[in-house]
RNA sequence: GAGGCCGUAGCUCAAUUGGUAGAGCGCCAGAUUGUGGAUCUGGUGGUUGUGGGUUCAAGUCCCAUCGACCUCCCCA
């Protein structure tokens, strides 16, 4: 026998589970689609040249195999280098090019809580222009999602990448050493100022320049890129209490150019919800020409996670809204009958599919599902024409005929 | 990539120094031949994740492997 398992990081939604899940993502794919984004997909599998080169030292965990005509083929790690091939390839796409994609991607990585090798990324990308009012749509895009999905208390970190670059450069950090002295000083609030220095130095930034790095990120101010978008967010109207200026804000991808976000729940502690920035070079290396363009990334099962936690998510456990049971086999007919006209009329209707079962198994089964209505038709209803439909959550009952059990399921 | 911890019935767990596996819940049937979530009675439950090894004897010890969880690393 074959067990019945899947392999590490990779999972099963179960229908409960997946209904959910489904909710959830169609409330984001609203909010996207209010800004006025169009959505985009993109295969599973692409060259691995496609994706090598773009993320720096996190490479090691792309999926990267040989197919059957010896081709070397990855795949999908994110969603950003797949639309930054799209908009190479058809460059007549008009711009700026608003787009949203939800898509599964792919990391080889030791699977924990929040983290595994398969998950749902949900992206929006603005491609094609390079305005400030871009960087500020993004930021309230992700406070828009993370409003509408009920979250109540969450902060968007905003910082720079020229910013953290120019900081390191002033306190004089050798150029070779700026990538690994940005990855230490984003553990600032993790490790303490100890625990940076110690990282530091083991990088071969010497003690002094390492103090006066920490010292210069602590007095940091917004630069003027970072304040714009601050500005611009306040003009709109936003609630300014939930973006924050971070300095020591990193990310790990090597593509960002410009300024950079990322998202976190107040109470959830299984890492950050969203994250994104602007990559004005990455497009070019697809198309000769460089296309600026930002956005973000919201990892889907930790929006999951920290919405279950904060008890957020919606109890459903169907969509199915009566089930017809069959009382004998010689009234399957009628049975079928009303059933075929609730679905004619949109209502969501399942038969039980069994015409030897007692009514007792077949109302068992509509409570173990979750199926808020029942319909019996015995002999004494099939005689009135009527049908005797129940409510299971309230015990309520009642002999009505057909037309009634539509206004009242719709 | 490094380390830790764990895997026993469908689920949650028990099993003394190694002595050949047990409970609750669930499930099925009945009490209740037209009515569910309650109760009672009876029944079903296992190659102890998998493969080796040590031993008279392995759920228990050793090795490998698969998987879950947790640190580190890094990230969504």
């Amino acid at each position: 026998m074959i067990i019945p398992q899947t392999p590490k990081g990779f999972r099963d939604f179960l229908p409960s589970t997946s209904l959910k899940r489904k909710l959830v993502l169609a409330k984001i794919v609203s909010v996207f689609e209010r800004f006025g984004f169009d959505p985009l997909e993109t295969p599973a599998i692409e060259f691995a040249e496609t994706l090598k080169g773009k993320y720096g030292e996190d490479e090691k965990l792309i999926f990267e195999f040989t197919d059957r005509g010896d081709r070397q083929v990855a795949l999908r790690y994110d969603q950003t280098v797949p639309l930054s091939r799209v908009v190479a390839q058809y460059p007549e796409l008009p711009k700026p090019f608003k787009r949203y994609q939800t898509q599964n991607v792919w990391r080889a990585e030791n699977p924990q809580k929040g983290r595994f090798r398969e998950f749902l990324q949900v992206d929006f990308d603005v491609v094609g222009s390079s305005s400030t009012l871009v960087d500020s749509e993004i930021a309230q895009i992700i406070s828009a999602v993370l409003k509408e999905l009920g979250f109540k208390k969450f902060r968007i970190l905003l910082n720079s990448r020229p910013l953290l670059n120019d900081l390191m450069k002033s306190s004089g950090v050798d150029e070779n050493l700026v990538t690994g002295a940005i990855t230490s000083i984003d553990k600032l609030k993790k490790i303490g100022i100890d625990g940076v220095i110690q990282e530091m130095v083991g990088r071969g930034i010497p003690t002094e320049v390492a103090k006066k790095v920490i010292e210069s990120f602590q007095n940091a101010k917004p630069n003027q890129e970072v304040q714009s978008v601050l500005d611009t967010l306040k003009d709109s109207g936003e609630d300014m209490s939930s973006f924050v200026f971070e300095p020591t804000l990193a990310r790990g991808l090597a593509y960002y150019t410009g300024i950079i976000y990322e998202a976190e729940v107040e109470g959830f502690s299984a890492g950050s919800v969203c994250g994104g920035g602007r990559y004005d070079k990455l497009i070019g290396q697809f198309s000769g020409t460089d296309y600026p363009a930002n956005g973000a990334s919201f990892g889907f099962d930790r929006v999951l996670e920290a919405m279950e936690e904060q008890g957020l998510l919606p109890e459903v456990k169907t969509t199915t809204k009566v089930l017809v049971t069959i009382f004998s086999k010689d009234l399957v007919q009628n049975s079928l009958k009303v059933a075929q006209e609730l679905k004619a009329q949109g209502i969501n209707t399942e038969v039980y599919l069994d015409t030897d079962a007692k009514l007792e198994k077949q109302l068992k089964y509509a409570d173990a599902k979750g199926i808020p209505f029942a319909i019996i038709l015995g002999p004494e209803e099939a005689e009135k024409a009527v049908v005797n439909l129940k409510n299971l959550s309230t015990k309520e009952q009642t002999q009505v005929p057909i037309s009634e059990v539509i206004t009242k399921l719709t």
